[in-house]
DNA sequence: AGATTTCATCGGCGATCCACGATAAATAAC
DNA sequence: GTTATTTATCGTGGATCGCCGATGAAATCT
């Protein structure tokens, strides 16, 4: 499989290179409680682990796969996009959402740094 | 130093063997979902990062670093220890506080499987 | 144009959070 | 026994969350 970084294209994730911010400090320890706090849900957890796996997500698929009305999962999905951990691209009627991988990387190190 | 794998015995952090639980599914979900709940303030980050670089501490102590009332970091402390992130140990008219290492890793553990 | 699909937003309700001061409980010191 | 110290808990007010149904906005289909 090589198991490349990215199967797919995906929505339009950043081009990134090391992350140069520091991992301790106030300024740190709002930016990790702010990721944490988006993550504070099951529903949200479920969510960014879906779109981990498949890469891309449009709407439609999430809401079918909780247990919530459409317009929690809206929900749900603003916060995690507020919180950059996602990112959601209008395309025609429908919105396809993906994870921005820099965001996901930082929570990983801001968490191991604790 | 041969960085001892405790420098001290802190409060009474039990023993432990590797972690037996999965990493993913609802179970983990919300188990993710707690533990970041947990952090989602940065008063409380700023907690868990006291107690593990000073490996215990006074309540008192925390207190003094953190510009909240009294009563509030208290709080705050109940957070993290109903969590598992943290436990309390009451000795005389003082409580002191150190981290759970287990349930650390296993927070890593599960950040680092999404 | 009109109808349909897809998603975001609004309004509302109950629950929870965050902050604080005040008070209680438990131990230590005198 | 009294007083001080230390921490937990209570009560409260304002803010935010989580959920839903209903409505709005935008693109697509016929």
């Amino acid at each position: 499989m090589k198991s490349s970084p990215a199967a797919e294209p995906a929505c339009g994730a950043a081009l990134d290179g090391p992350d140069l911010r520091a991992v301790e400090g106030p300024e740190a320890d709002a930016e990790l409680a702010e990721f944490a706090k988006a993550l504070g849900h099951p529903a949200r957890v479920r969510i960014l682990r879906l779109l981990v796996r498949k890469n891309a997500c449009i709407c439609g698929q999430i809401v079918d796969e909780l247990p919530l009305a459409q317009s929690t999962v809206s929900q749900h999905l603003k916060v995690l996009k507020e919180s950059g951990l996602i990112r959601g691209e209008v395309s025609g009627p429908r919105t396809c959402y993906c994870i921005e991988p820099r965001a996901l990387r930082r929570l990983k190190a801001l968490i191991g740094s604790v």
